[in-house]
DNA sequence: CGCCTGACCACGT
DNA sequence: CACGTGGCCAGGC
């Protein structure tokens, strides 16, 4: 008995994979996200690579892994595997348009967010 | 330790 | 938008 706590899948991670898989969790259905932008949300800005090691051991079928995507908005994984398609499909099923093994508007969104920050004459 | 590999990223062409 | 290049971090051997 490990300990008391509940053990929510966590369980044996350390602190930085737990971040990051909460932040995986915390994408909303129908939305998307970049491994950098996962691991930049789980203070862990630079270990996209980790991320995407993470996913690759991952698990848990409760877990969001397919609304992580490439930073340019296409699948991580080889077109040419059973996970690419099913990643796909999911997405699909969640309302995301999946053109080509790519969904469209990641990094033009996230660059409409960046400008509103950075807008001059505004702060 | 050093070397190779990977569900990555940014940048230039 | 597709490709090539260099960089980065973590693991396995």
């Amino acid at each position: 008995m490990p300990r008391p706590c509940q053990p929510t899948a966590d369980a044996g991670f350390d602190a930085a994979t737990i971040r990051i898989l909460a932040a995986i969790r915390a994408i909303p259905a129908g939305s998307v996200a970049g491994y950098g932008v996962v691991a930049r949300r789980a203070g862990l800005p630079g270990r996209a690579r980790l991320v995407a090691r993470i996913l690759s051991n991952n698990d848990d079928p409760g877990l969001p892994w397919h609304r992580v995507l490439r930073s340019d908005g296409r699948i991580a994984l080889p077109p040419d595997s059973p996970s690419y398609h099913e990643q796909a499909q999911r997405l699909r099923a969640e309302g995301v348009t999946v053109e080509n093994g790519r969904v469209r508007g990641l990094r033009r969104a996230e660059a409409d967010l960046d400008a509103l920050v950075w807008a001059p004459s505004r702060g």
